[in-house]
DNA sequence: GCATATGGTTTCCCTATGGGAAGCAATGGG
DNA sequence: CCCATTGCTTCCCATAGGGAAACCATATGC
């Protein structure tokens, strides 16, 4: 299955508690719909309504809030077109873009589990 | 920085949206202390108490609902110790230890990512 | 003039989540 | 007889998250 447990193990056993890395990864990570978001921008740049269906219609407001929060984050970028009526495309930074490494592993992961129903 | 982003965005580009391994993994490791739980015990079984502390004291009905879930899920197993003070030990099945290579992942990017603060 | 399209923002509200405190079981020890 | 210990469980409350809907800006087409 996975790589070699032991040497994660020593890694995690490593990383001290308060704020390791894998409680800042979280943090950037946090909200319903933020790793999603980030999924459909591993394909390419993407527009505000273009992401809106790709996730099922999250509510506009929750969305604003997470793309404000990422862009922030220098996680993707943000950019206008001061064209009517107005398009916004978002797209991943190079530091948004490694977060693949992560969305990947849960893919593999997601797909190999037989997930129990709630 | 991560490996090949391009096989990545294919493999990505391939998970059918409703239900993909992405989204069935964030539903295994949702709630507010889940994947902090389950770093803890990649090092290694621990008991209800130990948890407690190493976490930083989430309320008992938090850390107990986290573990009920997780064990619910085939993540950890629960083995009751019929002493007085009652012992229970948690600790990861082969599936959950398998998480680790998505906790790997978080670290790593977690540890080269220069934290903005919120 | 007015509707339409797009990408928001803002306001309001409801639910879910998580925390705190207290109770409880069971037994050995003082 | 009472207390300490451990791992819950139950109840209650405050907060935050997220959804719905209304509003704004602007130029084009009718």
């Amino acid at each position: 299955m996975g790589s070699n447990g032991t040497d994660i193990a020593a890694r995690l056993a490593d990383a001290s508690r308060p704020g390791c890395g894998i409680e800042r990864t979280l943090k950037v990570l946090d909200g319903k719909w933020t790793t999603l978001i980030i999924r459909e921008l591993l394909t390419g740049p993407k527009r505000f309504g273009e992401l809106r269906t790709a996730l099922g219609d999250p509510s506009a407001k929750t969305l604003t809030d997470r793309l404000r929060s990422l862009e922030h984050q220098q996680i993707l970028t943000r950019t206008v077109y001061a064209e009517v009526p107005p398009r916004v495309v978002y797209e991943l930074t190079e530091q948004g873009h490694s977060l693949g490494d992560i969305l990947y592993a849960m893919l593999v992961w997601g797909e190999t589990h037989p997930l129990e129903d709630a």
